[in-house]
DNA sequence: TAATTTAATTCAGCATACTGAAATGTCGAT
DNA sequence: ATCGACATTTCAGTATGCTGAATTAAATTA
């Protein structure tokens, strides 16, 4: 999964820091850079980095928040991985259909929990480096 | 997952190639400096540098080959990950109890098959960015 | 034995992305 | 209307890791 991330990041001009910025954007809809900024744990300037870069992929959208012009609202292009995700959603989908509904719920239940398992031990494993 | 690799990365002092580089050394139980150049599309040059790290880091290992002088014998490092991987490892261990050697039968199917998926679109991706 | 090829390292130069600080433009409060 | 706070961008400086070439050492070939 790292290897196909590396190669998305490769395939479309951004960085893995993108990709995570990228999925915190489609995560809460829409955010500003500052936000960003904090969520991903880099400066302000290094967020309009990022957000140049998403933009250029096409990945992302800069508009102006509509009622505060110093703020940016930053939101996921739809459609944003379209080509590139396209073939993996696809594979994807022909493998999910192998298995009952029943299985399904199964492997969802343990995807679910699989994340919730790996956002903690990311947690902990960040914590130790930077506390 | 992509977070997670991250983390231990910045945990160990290690790069994302360098751990692909490490995947690649366990993949083959050991390798050349020429033969991990090769795998991982580096110049030899970078690779005295992939290598130092992962030693460093107490990941892998560099010894003289017994017939070549000229060659190195890189393999990992008996019990590589342990610390950083322990957490990871009981709380899986934990999640997998929640299911019946049945329903384990079926998540085990469904890893296997998407690892398959990923390998197979992160080759497409990557002969269509740099063919 | 001498010459050539091969393996790995070193090093200068280069590219990339981050930090920290200053600049710009905007909002809210007095 | 002015002042201070805030959001984002720009920019110089810095760190990191890669390439390509030169270097060292060892094996192979003549």
């Amino acid at each position: 999964m790292v290897a196909f991330h590396e190669a998305v990041g490769a395939s479309l001009g951004v960085t893995a820091v993108d990709q995570r910025a990228l999925a915190v954007i489609m995560g809460a809809g829409s955010v500003s850079a500052g936000e960003l900024a904090r969520e991903i744990g880099l400066t302000p300037g290094a967020v309009t980095g990022v957000v140049d870069r998403l933009a250029r992929a096409g990945l992302a959208r800069r508009e102006p928040h509509p009622e505060d012009r110093r703020r940016l609202v930053i939101t996921a292009a739809p459609g944003a991985f379209g080509d590139t995700f396209a073939g993996l959603g696809k594979a994807m989908a022909q493998l999910t259909d192998r298995y009952s509904s029943a299985e399904q719920a199964v492997i969802a239940d343990w995807v679910a929990r699989t994340i919730d398992v790996l956002r903690e031990q990311t947690r902990i494993l960040n914590a130790r480096s930077r506390p």
